[in-house]
DNA sequence: TACGATGTTGACGCGTTGTCAGTATTTCGC
DNA sequence: GCGAAATACTGACAACGCGTCAACATCGTA
């Protein structure tokens, strides 16, 4: 059954007022039914992914969740991994935009970068209602990472607003990929102490690895000189 | 058919010979037998994992890589999953004493340690015949990653070793589960990077590491002292 | 209204999972 | 050695998930 279908036997309006609907309904109907499944399924999936962890997920169990036929679901996803890769390019096109507000935020203080950028970070992790959110804080010793070429755009952004500030700090001794792992890898790590409770204080991590990153590369480009 | 029984066929050596087989067989054949068999099971999975990748492999295709009949792979693992849990182990295991080595050898040098550290494992991340390595090297968007306690351990000894380096080097303003996260987090990044190519020199990123870590944990310690 | 285009449905064939009754092998007391 | 008990292996089985596809329903259009 697709999803239009099912809301229209539960909803008020009759089918005739397709013309007089609310806002911008340009889109034929075809197109409206489509977006609805499309959002049931991943919608489906955040609640279950949550619930059962990726691997414990099955394509059924999300299509289940929906009613829609389990054939159906094949003409939206190839499969669960892309079900929750469409969830977690959500996830970083939220966070994209903190990303650019806190460069904007900073000017040119490399310092005002570091720590609006990890504590936006943080915060988006623990509050965004986010698949990785919710997963990361299951007990799970098999845990599931990805780098979708979305996620990837992000780390490359990153990369390139440090090498300019590298560039006006004079740290050309400090290989950008190597700095720029680190700071990934910090931020990854601490991230998940944060959503796991281990560690309590956002804002004291952020200013932690703000000042780390710092301190630390620092320490490289005089080491490297010499 | 088992194992032991498959190599006694193709074996020059007679049944008889029981008594004086090579070395120290005290134990009696059976607990040979489960000895030989869950090894067969562990080296199959190694290779399987580092074709399949680990959501690609079944318990079947590990299973068929060996003499074993399909009920004999629950008398030793639950899962695929335990399988990959205990070679991760091994490997862990298998670094253990190198991380011991570079605390004896460093005494209270808090560089030295972190160098040697971080050198020994790249070194091992590249030349380990570990699942990880393998696994890694494979163009994947979803990676796998494991805590199990056996690394959890790992990484309780390591902040041991740092806590102590940090009360030597009076860095009482410096969290060490923030230090302890931020050092994991670039080891694992920065070594991800190493096993997939974007990163070549090993030796260049030990240093790299060394030095941000040391220099980021005395800049976090004078920034938190103001 | 009628017809082609497009999307949905759910049963199907295939493969994997974990189990278990039946069987083979080893151990141990004699 | 011998026989019985303990132990481990075997492979068929039921349940289930996967991806497909022919049949069907709905939509867009003239």
């Amino acid at each position: 059954m697709q999803v239009l279908r099912a809301m229209k036997t539960t909803s008020v309006c009759p089918p005739e007022d397709r013309a007089e609907s609310p806002e911008g309904n340009h889109a034929g109907k075809r197109e409206q039914t489509k977006l609805a499944n499309r959002s049931a399924i991943l919608e489906a999936g955040r609640q279950i992914f949550a619930e059962l962890g990726y691997e414990g997920t099955t394509v059924r169990d999300i299509i289940r969740r929906t009613e829609l036929a389990s054939g159906t679901f094949y003409n939206y996803f190839k499969s669960k991994e892309e079900v929750f890769h469409a969830l977690h390019d959500d996830g970083v096109a939220r966070f994209k935009p903190l990303l650019r507000a806190a460069r904007e935020y900073a000017g040119q203080d490399f310092q005002a970068f570091m720590i609006t950028a990890f504590q936006a970070y943080f915060k988006f992790l623990l509050n965004d209602q986010s698949v990785d959110r919710e997963m990361a804080a299951m007990p799970e010793w098999t845990r599931v990472r990805f780098d979708t070429p979305e996620s990837l755009a992000l780390f490359d952004e990153l990369k390139d607003d440090i090498v300019a500030f590298a560039t006006e700090f004079k740290l050309d001794h400090v290989d950008p990929e190597l700095l720029t792992a680190s700071c990934i890898g910090i931020a990854q790590e601490i991230g998940d102490r944060l959503l796991r409770g281990r560690i309590k204080d956002s804002e004291a991590a952020a200013q932690f690895a703000a000042y780390f990153v710092l301190g630390g590369s620092q320490r490289v480009q005089s080491e490297m000189q010499a």
